[in-house]
RNA sequence: GGCCCCGUGGUCAAGCGGUUAAGACAUCGCCCUUUCACGGCGGAGACAUGGGUUCGAUUCCCGUCGGGGUCACCA
């Protein structure tokens, strides 16, 4: 008995590779093209530290017209979640980030390298264990999971590397004819790894991202194929990167200390092993430590979080490029019109630490992007999210005509507005327009500096009686804001009042603000010709008389 | 603990032997302005630390300290 029957005798009916070497051809691209994935597991989650793997992936395919796929790990059958798959498309797709091939839903694929989805390639993953242990690079392990655990136990209190390698692989020396007894005993087993490294020995490792990096050689005997006849990690992503014909794996930095076991599973297994980019994970300060984004803990680690808040997506993708590249930002400065398609991405000048978090940084982006949007796409973009998220802001964009009106104040002009940063600030932004919600509401205005009501009273009064016109151009519509302010004997110009401010009371400022105050019920607004233009002249004088107490 | 990676202002970060050590966000002040936002101008604010190497170290080497990752039949 040899290591050929020792491997017909435990996957009998597994394929010679070579079918699946020739039904997975080299992909036909041209020169320099790269192909890259994002991998997840199936629970339907997407981590913001996913998507931005995801995001610099799908870069990387783009800018040398490679391919990005989508390839879902599934062999943990614990982390499995219902429509899981599903729900990793539609957040890729959020952010217009769709994959060229691989899984689209649940159970649909595109491309001819699948399946996409780990759990239905187990003939694969035993056509390739088959050919290792017929090679004697692999081999059947009988230990049970106690037994491992004892065995880490005793390395423990001798203070001694942990794991199943030199004399503590046990299951490795055995003869094939040991083997194959206890298989026919219905003994149960696993599928290890032989590995012929030693840890004695130094291998040397470019990564495209951490530059350098050199590890001692891996000499444990990593299982490869699991109890319940899934591949572990490590065995899937070697013969699924080779098939798949993956040139450049990019994924988070937490595998960098198993790259000398993945280059080593790839050269036993005859693969030329692809390009490593490692990228740091997006952290967060925790009182004073920093952390990774935990899904636990906080909510922004969730891609679907800035969909719930209505950030831009495309505010969370330039921030991440941002992140990635920090050239970026010169670029966009420079070119504030362009798509960020259009910029040239380079993974070598990725930081090799992990960035903290700034979602105040986030939010300026989002900001810059929403002010060079049009007032139509504000509208659609913004309508989207409260269709989803708040009704009552989709019931008060339903009239799109004055919605429009509203979002046209101080906007397309040079120096736009950047008052809203997500689609959830809109409501507060513009409620205050709609006179169904204003008049109703209970208007307690806060007046600044002309607070007194006799005052406040007279001032609206003449306004509306003497001075309001609903037609006039803004020139003269300020004007007579300076005769009323005048009139009611304040400092018709700021300048004047400035230079002697113990001549009046107030200013013309200060006026205008009564009327802002009594018109939106806040200090603060854009343009208020614009607003009282909106209004219309039966609203504007319909406020300002309920204002008068 | 072993192994690996990292350490420039509050944050993201350029710089990689000789620089007044960029820029962005945040912050502060001023200007613009009927308010706010925008915009403009300006301020404060950093090379973790100790040794080397060197004519000269933020840049190179070593130690220390600090941070992170990893040591599963999870990915």
């Amino acid at each position: 008995m040899d290591y050929k029957d020792l491997a017909d005798l435990i996957f009998p009916n597994a394929k010679e590779i070579s079918y699946y070497e020739e039904k997975y051809p080299e992909r036909n691209l041209k020169e320099g093209a790269v192909v890259t994935r994002f991998a997840p597991s199936p629970t339907g989650f997407v981590h913001i530290g996913g998507l931005y793997q995801a995001l610099v992936a799908r870069e990387m395919a783009k800018k040398t017209d490679g391919v990005f796929f989508l390839r879902v790990e599934d062999t943990d059958q614990k982390r499995e979640v219902e429509n899981g798959v599903t729900g990793i498309v539609n957040s890729l797709k959020d952010f217009d980030m769709a994959p060229d091939e691989g899984m689209i839903s649940d159970t649909e694929e595109i491309g001819n390298y699948g399946p996409y989805k780990q759990s239905l390639r187990k003939d694969i993953y035993e056509a390739y264990a088959k050919y290792l242990i017929k090679q004697g690079k692999a081999y059947p392990c009988f230990c049970t999971p106690e037994e491992g655990e004892e065995i880490r136990k005793k390395q423990e209190a001798a203070k001694i590397r942990p794991g199943y390698y030199g004399v503590w692989a046990k299951c490795r020396n055995l003869t094939v004819e040991e083997a194959a007894e206890k298989i026919k005993n219905g003994e149960k087993y696993i599928i290890r790894f032989k590995s012929p490294g030693r840890e004695d020995r130094k291998i040397k490792h470019h990564d495209v991202i951490k530059g350098n990096v050199d590890f001692p050689e891996n000499d444990q005997d990593i299982v490869i194929i699991k109890a319940d006849g899934l591949p572990t990690y490590h065995f899937a992503h070697a013969v699924d990167d080779h098939l798949m014909r993956t040139t450049l794996v990019i994924r988070s930095d937490e595998w960098l200390s198993s790259v000398p076991l993945h280059l080593q599973l790839f050269h036993e297994l005859g693969f030329k092993a692809p390009k490593y980019a490692h990228i740091a994970p997006i952290m967060k300060n925790d009182n004073g430590n920093k952390r990774k984004l935990s899904k636990r803990k906080d909510p922004e680690a969730a891609v679907s979080y800035y969909k719930e808040e209505g950030i831009p997506s495309d505010a969370v993708k330039e921030y991440l490029l941002n992140i990635a590249n920090s050239t970026f930002e010169n670029w966009r400065r420079a070119n504030p019109e362009k798509s960020m398609d259009e910029f040239e991405f380079n993974i070598n000048k990725m930081s090799v630490s992990g960035a903290l978090f700034d979602m105040v940084k986030l939010l300026d982006i989002g900001k810059t992007v929403i002010s060079k949007m049009t007032k139509e796409e504000v509208y659609e973009k913004s309508l989207e999210w409260a269709k989803e998220y708040d009704g009552e802001l989709a019931e008060m964009l339903e009239n799109k005509e004055y919605s429009l009106r509203i979002f046209g104040i101080e906007r397309g002009n040079k120096k736009p507005r950047k008052d809203i940063a997500k689609w959830s600030d809109v409501k507060n932004s513009i409620v205050y327009m709609y006179d169904d919600k204003f008049l109703n509401g209970d208007n307690t205005y806060e007046y600044a500096k002309i607070s007194d009501k006799e005052e406040i009273n007279k001032i609206l009064k003449l306004y509306i009686d003497k001075y309001f016109d609903i037609n006039d151009d803004k020139e003269t519509w300020f004007n007579k804001i300076k005769d009323l302010s005048e009139e009611c004997g304040y400092a018709r110009e700021v300048k004047e009042f400035k230079a002697n401010p113990e001549k009046w009371p107030a200013h013309v400022g200060d006026v205008s603000t009564v009327l802002r105050v009594s018109l939106t019920g806040r200090q603060n607004t854009p343009d208020m010709y614009e607003i009282m233009e909106v209004l219309g002249k039966d609203s504007v004088v319909n406020r300002l008389n309920k204002a008068i107490r």
